[in-house]
DNA sequence: GTGGTCTAGACCACG
DNA sequence: GTGGTCTAGACCACC
């Protein structure tokens, strides 16, 4: 598993980024319905994190029934779950851009400054992007 | 007042909110240099919350430099506060813009997807402000 | 741990005196980058003080970044933090003697009255110091 | 009278810095025994302060028995004020830097930086009140 | 256990 | 009237 970039500099709960990655892999096709994902503990020590933070990851990916234990096993990804990823991925990715949109406007910013962001965010993503790839 | 839209839905904390609502006045002109701030005990009043609550957003803005008490008169906008509201306030939007971008990119959503959102939501924005003017 | 002396005799504001201590402490070597700080229940206690009042001190020395939070672990001292304490405290010092000299000279006291004061201080301090030592 | 030097920059209430400056003039000869002082009315607006200000002022002073008032005449400057006026600033002096070395030592700093200060200090203000003269 | 947020209410200094 | 400090105690998220 690829499951990085954690460590520090952002604001987020650990176990939050830990079920975002998890959330990312199935999206992105990484780990697909009936793989076994990681174990609490391998996880654990892999990313040098609290064990009950991995386990409160998996928790709270079960309980919106991503991800399924399997009785001696250990945790499997569900069935449905690339797409239900996929969907509230989308959904959050636009109520955020709604949402900066807005306040942005509600401050009165300039509509052209507005845009001026959005262009040069857009771009820039894309030519970081390119370079990787 | 143009102070609003706090209660619900948000998960920053309320006094972050209100710092940030009172930057954005100053930024769009509504608050200027040598003004006087509403007072914490009306605000609070104003936005169904403890007074300390405002305070806090209060001296988070002092001690940015942003505003400035006055003795036994209350709180004022800083002589350069505006062009650094209107800093910060870009900073803030463009930040969130990138976050999520850069979000939807690593859960590998279609480039053409995530470029769709920013512009439909862009257009949206627009149609509706048009639509009250 | 080595804060006291709190209490009684001083104006400035106790959230104030504790940030100072806690500074002295990194400057003095007592905490060093990486050592977490006493907990905010627990230096409350001992100081007989609100938890309130040691957490808006801690809150203080993050937003000069000398302390930094560690989630659910406490309190850690930054990495820079000696050097910018000791700074600090150098500043501080030399402030108060500044202020103290100025009132003096601007109250027309003697010059050579002014000098005397200093001397003597100094060296009773040193007396003092040597007596325990 | 030379009272000035008011406004902003200091952290001081404005009574206490005007109440200082009317004891500085008694000590230094500037306002003597059996003299009136300023209205409150005229130094008010004399210093761009809220008469209220100003009558605190001299509340305190005449509660330290420094000035007292004539019925009719206004205010005067009481008959053993100048020896007093001289002694207490003394004492303040005297307590400010004893605090300050104690509070330097305490925190480990260097003995031999404590009298660096405390000797360039010295200096600088005999330069600066050398300039003026 | 840890820190962070929020509320409620008291008291003080200042103008 | 204004802001600032402090206390008391509740609730939350995180490890």
């Amino acid at each position: 598993m690829i499951l990085l970039d954690l460590n520090s500099g952002e604001e987020r709960p650990i176990y939050a980024r830990i079920a975002d990655q998890l959330k990312f892999a199935v999206a992105g096709g990484a780990l697909r319905p009936g793989d076994l994902a990681p174990s609490v503990r391998e996880l654990a020590k892999q990313l040098l994190v609290n064990p009950n933070t991995v386990a409160r990851a998996y928790r709270d990916l079960q309980s919106e029934g991503l991800f399924e234990p399997v009785r001696g096993m250990g945790i499997q990804v569900a069935e449905g779950a690339v797409e239900r990823c996929r969907q509230s991925r989308r959904e959050m990715i636009r109520a955020r851009i709604r949402r900066a949109i807005e306040e942005a406007r509600e401050s009165r910013m300039e509509p052209s400054e507005i845009e001026a962001i959005l262009r040069d965010e857009w771009a820039k993503a894309n030519q970081s992007t390119n370079g990787k790839a």
